[in-house]
DNA sequence: AAGCTAGACAACCGCGTTCCG
DNA sequence: TCGGAACGCGGTTGTCTAGCT
């Protein structure tokens, strides 16, 4: 027996708000603010469960949202970020003062990603289309170092129907939006029969991927991340580990990001050829393995570097140092992480970096 | 002018986590 | 300690609108 929440109460509004909810919400909250969001709308008299009246106020009524135009530089973070940490989104819009990840997200699917997929990168893994056919046209193999299996998504389906084309030949090696479109239970077909089967193996394990994580490696997951943003938002020209051989079909692809881009994506051929004073290269987007490294020993490299830059900044902070001013909001997410860590995994730490 | 389509974004859904009695 | 309620998040769906045929 499944208990109704309390959003399946008959009686309650759905669908988009009025003018009318919004104000009566603003002035509640104003009055009484948000502490406990199931009394907000019999407070405020709207016939909304608690969890509509969150997401509006979230999304749209919060007083410090910031309702203008994406910028370039936000454009870029947001690609940046996403190439290191994937879609975690609530953890991207904290980066971007005033941005909601309701707004990041839609953003993301509705610009960025096809941005990203008309130029011939993988908006998932970040990685040239061209190399991930490469890697799983390797049936039966091993897939290559870093190879996530939770890129196979829509984008990379069309790339490889064209790589699985019979006649061999790319229609148009400089055009990348001639993929053709395939039903998806052809793309299911095919990658049921060209995707390797594999056991998860150390490059899941220090995937980016959420998806492909087992719930016991989700902390130290998430500590890579954190990582990931440090880097992205601290380190001046920042460019995850990139892939230094462009496809063919993939030739100098770089465009300058727009905010306002009310030009359709049929456009793209063009953009990619505009330069703006902020354009930046979308080449450095490219994901290669950046936090995969190939030999197993390189990941323990990774990783323990990883782990001892998070414990310096964790014993900087335990050591009384007030010295916040060059310590960001990142650098104390990471230490707090890494204090759980410790306080979970002991042992797994300990034996990570002494074999 | 009507119908269709794609883009943009608001809102919902489902699930995992946290809170609290 | 346990179970239900509330919250938060990411994925998905629904709705509106502009542009095209």
């Amino acid at each position: 027996m499944v208990r109704p929440s309390s959003c399946d109460k008959p009686n309650l509004k759905r669908g988009l708000w009025s003018e009318e909810e919004d104000a009566r919400m603003l002035e509640y909250v104003s009055k009484h603010g948000k502490a406990k969001w199931i009394s907000v709308p019999k407070g405020a008299g709207l016939r909304r469960c608690g969890k509509s009246c969150r997401l509006r106020w979230n999304n749209h009524l919060r007083p410090d949202l910031n309702h203008e135009s994406f910028t370039p530089k936000e454009e870029e973070l947001i690609v940046k970020l996403h190439a290191a940490i994937g879609s975690r989104w609530s953890m991207i819009a904290q980066q971007l003062p005033g941005r909601t990840d309701n707004d990041v997200k839609n953003y993301w699917n509705t610009k960025l990603r096809k941005k990203l997929s008309e130029m011939g990168i993988d908006p998932v893994t970040h990685k040239p289309f061209s190399q991930i056919i490469a890697d799983y046209g390797n049936v039966g193999g091993l897939p290559k170092n870093g190879m996530r299996i939770g890129s196979l998504n829509k984008d990379l389906k069309n790339a490889i129907l064209m790589k699985m084309e019979p006649k061999g030949s790319l229609p148009n090696t400089t055009n990348t939006r001639h993929f053709m479109p395939i039903l998806p239970t052809q793309a299911t077909t095919i990658m049921t029969n060209i995707a390797p089967k594999t056991e998860p193996t150390l490059d899941i394990f220090l995937s980016n991927d959420k998806n492909i994580l087992s719930n016991d490696k989700s902390s130290l997951d998430l500590l890579s991340q954190l990582q990931s943003i440090k880097l992205v938002t601290e380190v001046p020209n920042y460019k995850p580990n990139c892939e230094s051989s462009l496809p063919s079909f993939y030739p100098e692809a770089t465009f300058s990001p727009s905010s306002s881009s009310s030009s359709s994506s049929s456009s793209s051929s063009s953009s990619t050829q505009e330069m703006s004073p902020l354009a930046f290269n979308w080449n450095d987007f490219l994901l290669e393995d950046a936090f995969l490294p190939n030999e197993a020993q390189e990941h323990e490299t990774s990783m323990a570097e990883l782990i001892s830059s998070s414990q310096n900044l964790s014993q900087n902070q335990s050591e009384g140092s007030n010295d916040m001013d060059n310590s960001s909001f990142v650098e104390a997410l990471l230490a707090r992480e890494n204090e759980m860590l410790l306080d979970e995994f002991p042992e797994f730490l300990a034996e990570s970096f002494t074999s």
